[in-house]
RNA sequence: CGGGGUGUAGCGCAGUUGGCCAGCGCGCUGCGUUUGGGACGCAGAAGUCGGCGGUUCAAGUCCGCCCACCCCGACCA
């Protein structure tokens, strides 16, 4: 017999989340191993990441394009980094029309290469830049190892390019986006993630410099939730953008891209969900309060679906869904809603009617101390202030689980008991890739990113060297 | 690609040393009673037993090959 209970996430964190993302109805596996199919409710949280996104890129001056998904095999070897990173990952068209093509045409795992080819059409000027464009796209990357959401072999984001005329401008560009997508994550997704700067080791295949959101899961684990890259001048010199500056001078642009993924998907289920199933930030649910009617005989239906529609009406530009299904046990609709982690969950029954309340419970605080009666009159403004404070109470947990699981750690043999299960190091750090590579291969904890606002100086804590920077470590996704 | 595991109804599983009619739970359909934390009764529908080949009077069961998927490792957003 199948259990009505999900597999705890202390039972089994790996379990747990692949359980919760098919029975949550957010995404099944397709028939070809590794692909993924976004079911309508994991489409429509992605929609709201989408929105929310989206008005953030135009609001710094961005605009939507499309690019084509089939890019000559040539392309990829423009850029020499570029082609070692993504060589292993690639799928390739050789047949077309009913017959061998004569250049194999690779499905994009990423955009640089046609959009660069493009930028050197279009730019022949300094007063062409700079160019600001977003695509929303799927792109395809042959991972060996798949898990819904996380890593498949086709996925979907949103990939920017940009082209400036100086160097300054695009760093500017780049840190912008990273802190476009920090915003997000934490105002919209109530995700605490940590900005940074990734190392050479795992910066992009042709950047300069790669940035990273990145965030804490609850098995303390990290999952890099979106990316933001300062390609330097290596995508113009190979792609030949080039313009005519002021001086009539001709300059290479200085380019950027920035990416973020249905794998926040997955940064949102495994930060906020629990052993009920998904909990939802209000800004991003797609439905944020469910009403549930409660009734035994007809006669009582009427009163109690009047005081339903009465207040589903009250909640306008909220998103509302009345569970009207006969048949099934009002508990049976609470654990489903719960799983589905819908934030706040109303239930009109006959005492309410009566008593002219109605009862709210909170998905973030179970049982009996998330639930309350509220009066009808005024519904609207309690419900609408719930929800702001289950959208800062989500941060507030998480923040506070982020900083429960940063140690900081002063020896090789710290690290390795708190990398092991118990979260993140945070170490002083003398940049040293041999150094990364050797602990990778000890701990498999990866250099996440270099913290930001370090002050003073300390002592690496693998090589005693001093040094006044400041790293994260963890085993990640 | 290495290691491990699983393929029997939509899902989860059982099926004895080969034996005739392939079963159980959940779900699904219909009717009735129910409904403030995963309801109950009755009646139903639903299966090329992953595929191909072999052994046998007889294969879900034994043998061989293949395929698919899941988990754990090396790579990644």
């Amino acid at each position: 017999m199948e259990d009505l209970k999900l597999t705890t996430r202390a039972e089994n964190f790996s379990d747990w989340y692949n359980q919760l993302v098919q029975r949550a109805e957010l995404a099944d596996y397709g028939p070809v191993r590794g692909t993924m199919v976004v079911r309508p409710y994991g489409w429509a949280l992605w929609e709201n990441i989408q929105k929310a996104l989206d008005s953030r890129f135009k609001a710094t001056g961005h605009v939507n394009a499309a690019f084509p998904m089939l890019i000559p095999q040539s392309f990829m070897t423009k850029e020499k980094e570029h082609v070692e990173g993504f060589a292993p990952e690639l799928a390739v068209v050789t047949y077309g029309g009913g017959q061998e093509l004569e250049e194999p045409l690779v499905l994009r795992p990423t955009s640089e290469t046609v959009i660069g080819t493009m930028y050197a059409k279009w730019i022949q000027s300094y007063r062409d830049l700079p160019i600001l464009i977003n695509q929303w796209a799927n792109v395809v990357r042959w991972e060996m190892r798949t898990k819904l959401f996380l890593r498949t072999l086709e996925f979907y984001w949103q990939e920017g390019h940009t082209a400036h005329a100086t160097e300054v401008e695009a760093v500017e560009e780049t840190e912008r986006m990273l802190g476009v997508y920090a915003d997000f994550a934490i105002n919209e997704a109530a995700v605490p993630v940590i900005p940074g700067r990734k190392s050479e080791n795992e910066k992009f295949a042709g950047a300069r410099a790669t940035y990273s959101i990145e965030a804490v899961m609850q098995d303390g684990k990290a999952l890099q939730s979106g990316t933001s890259h300062f390609l330097g001048q290596n995508f113009s010199k190979a792609f030949d953008i080039k313009f005519l500056d002021e001086n009539n001078q001709l300059q290479y642009a200085w380019t950027t891209s920035w990416g973020l993924s249905t794998r926040f998907i997955g940064a949102i289920i495994m930060t906020h969900g629990d052993d009920q199933g998904l909990v939802l930030p209000p800004n991003l649910a797609p439905i944020q309060v469910v009403i549930v009617p409660i009734y035994r005989k007809d006669e009582e239906k009427g009163a109690v679906m009047e005081a339903v529609a009465r207040v589903s009406a009250g909640l306008d530009g909220l998103r509302v869904h009345v569970d009207d299904r006969e048949g099934i046990t009002p508990g049976f609709k609470f654990n489903h809603w719960e799983l589905k982690g819908v934030p706040l969950r109303v239930e009109i029954g006959p005492k309410d009617v009566q008593n002219n309340t109605l009862a709210i419970s909170r998905r973030d605080l179970p049982g009996r101390e998330g639930k309350r009666f509220v009066p009808m009159a005024g519904f609207e403004a309690a419900i609408r202030d719930e929800l702001k404070d289950i959208q800062r109470a989500l941060l507030t947990r998480a923040i506070d689980f982020r900083d429960r699981h940063i140690y900081d750690v002063n020896n090789y043999d710290e690290f390795k008991a708190v990398v092991e299960d118990k979260g993140w190091a945070k170490v002083w750090w003398s940049d040293d890739s041999d150094a990364e590579k050797q602990i990778k291969e000890e701990t498999k904890a990866t250099l996440r990113c270099f913290a930001r606002d370090v002050e003073g100086e300390g002592v690496c804590f693998y090589s005693g060297r001093k040094t006044n920077q400041v790293v994260y470590f963890a085993r990640s996704y």
